[in-house]
DNA sequence: TCCGCTATTGAGAAATAGTCTCAATAAAAA
DNA sequence: TTTTTATTGAGACTATTTCTCAATAGCGGA
């Protein structure tokens, strides 16, 4: 298991490959998200970065820790906030949605395995399950064909 | 197939059992959110209401979308809205989170049958997955013997 | 039916979360 | 070292949701 140094490491190609800077602020922020152990959030980094002596912006965090996502070294716990949308539930089956990134189309799919494996998983870890989201996000046909031709998208 | 008739019928009985009243918004934004199809949010109601004659104001039609929503009219197809939050990646597995609604422990699991199932759903669909939400809701065995105690909570 | 109690409503204020602006700063290239 | 330009910080701003409180209206009982 590789630690914080060859994330930093990581951190760093994966800014050059894009031409983005190494930052002072950006790799102190890698540092403090790859000493965490739990799920923590935006505030929270910014103080740990306060108690080591580094005082960092909220909006530089903001801004940095989509970097590290798409660098691989921290992943999002919740979802992608978005306005809360409804439909109607009456007389329909439950069913999840599949949703494009690039266009927003929604495509509703119903797959009850699913269901099934998530009342396994909560029994096994003795909770009542009451709920759930599961979204998937990605390219849409569609977009997947045109996407071929809008190319690298520098910053 | 009931129609919305008796989505209505089934709302005012859900009230009632809560000891809460039937009112003329409540009914209102039932029959609106009921005669949709698709995806809705907030505002979209409103406006759907203001069209028929209804003046209802957004703080009534929030209040009432969760209601209809624990009634089984309808179903929000967008996550419980949060602060987003991370979690370390780099040199972990992905996982997928289940949520105690009441005491908000998180715990973990990894199902790998989970992603082999929304990869063959996607390309179902042809869709080119990039990534997904999935968190389970529920009770936590600590929470869910505490349960028993603390019973109806009227409002 | 009328009365009284209190839940609900409306309108706007407040809270919450995240994004944007722009002048100052600091990487990286020359 | 100089030049170029991305990044930063601070706060303003946006968007969404929740809260406040006086006015209104269900509902149960007389
Ligand atoms: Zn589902
Ligand atoms: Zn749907
Ligand atoms: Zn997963
Ligand atoms: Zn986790």
């Amino acid at each position: 298991m590789a630690g914080a140094g060859s994330g930093i490491d990581r951190f760093r190609a994966f800014l050059r490959d894009r031409s983005l800077r190494v930052t002072e602020v950006r790799e102190r922020v890698a540092l403090a998200v790859l000493q965490r152990h739990g799920h923590f959030d935006v505030d929270e980094v910014v103080a740990e970065l306060r108690r080591g002596g580094t005082r960092a912006s909220r909006a530089t965090v903001y801004r940095a820790l989509p970097l590290l996502e798409q660098a691989g070294l921290i992943a999002a716990t919740t979802g992608q906030r978005e306005r809360q949308r409804y439909e109607r539930a009456l007389d329909r089956r439950h069913h999840d949605h599949l949703v494009c990134t690039r266009c927003k189309r929604v495509v509703e799919f119903e797959y009850p395995a699913f269901e099934i494996l998530q009342h396994k998983v909560a029994e096994m870890y003795g909770f009542l399950l009451t709920s759930h989201t599961h979204q998937l996000f990605g390219l849409c046909p569609a977009c997947r064909r045109r996407e071929g031709a809008s190319r690298v998208r520098h910053r």
